[in-house]
DNA sequence: CTAAATTGTTACAGTAACAATAACAAATGG
DNA sequence: CCATTTGTTATTGTTACTGTAACAATTTAG
């Protein structure tokens, strides 16, 4: 799954069990409303619930539900949460040997440039939340 | 080539070639001078070409140079360029026929969304030229 | 005209990455 | 104990990518 791909079917999946604010809901369920693999979803699922975003329950009638209220998860910890790397993280070719020092000074600009810009994309997600997509969605 | 690693390898490209303004270079001179292998750099050149961005002469002491001076060559028209799709484009997992309405429109928001980013990437890329870079990494 | 040099493009083999699924241990509650 | 469900690992097939080589087309020098 690609980085923006994840944050979207998360957010799907968060979406949904916002309808239920009070029952858990299976990886099953959750996978066959949105159209995604279960075992994916749960490996998803699962790294949201490290950072406290969802609450799992394991066995007989377990399943997920959300922790917090909508207003108070917004995207850019989704994506946090479901990718390893920064938010849109960008890459340069790196220097091998033989390149020249001109090609190394290009890197760096490079990557300031582009750890600019992952800056500027993860405060623009820090403004949306769940609920503010619900809003729209509705 | 991922879209970023192109774009740094042809800034890397038209910097080496800034600095022989009236003699061709070939793609086995520059793609030495930077490290990378001659004839992906051609393919890369050749598209740059197209452009307009740089000028190719074939056969016997061909080579490649510029077409036009550093600061009019910006890194939103290189980007364009060496990569098909739009600017740092993001994908959104794609509906399949079993998805709900609730998931299409979440597909639709980050459709936007990462749209909206796009523009704001390209505005910031069309600021920047090879003689600004000239100039940082001098 | 001939030969050498160079681009532009295609092909290819090897590798890595990815997607979709399956499988199963661990945990949980009845 | 048993059914259920998560969490994680493995598997398999496919796609994408990487680096290289090859070669036709073109151009110029001599």
């Amino acid at each position: 799954m690609s980085a923006s791909t994840k944050l979207s079917t998360a957010v799907k999946a968060l979406s949904f069990l916002a309808q239920f604010p009070d029952n858990a809901r299976t990886s099953a369920e959750i996978a066959d409303s949105i159209g995604v693999n279960a075992s994916k979803l749960r490996s998803l699922l699962s790294a949201l619930a490290k950072r406290g975003i969802v609450h799992t329950i394991k066995g007989k009638d377990g399943g997920f539900k959300l922790n917090r209220n909508c207003s108070e998860i917004n995207l850019q910890e989704i994506y946090c949460g479901v990718e390893d790397r920064r938010a849109f993280h960008l890459d340069v070719h790196t220097g091998i040997p033989a390149e020249n020092n001109g090609a190394q000074k290009i890197n760096l600009f490079f990557n300031d440039l582009f750890s600019e810009i992952q800056t500027d994309i993860e405060n623009k997600m820090k403004n949306i939340s769940i609920q503010t997509i619900l809003n729209k969605t509705a």
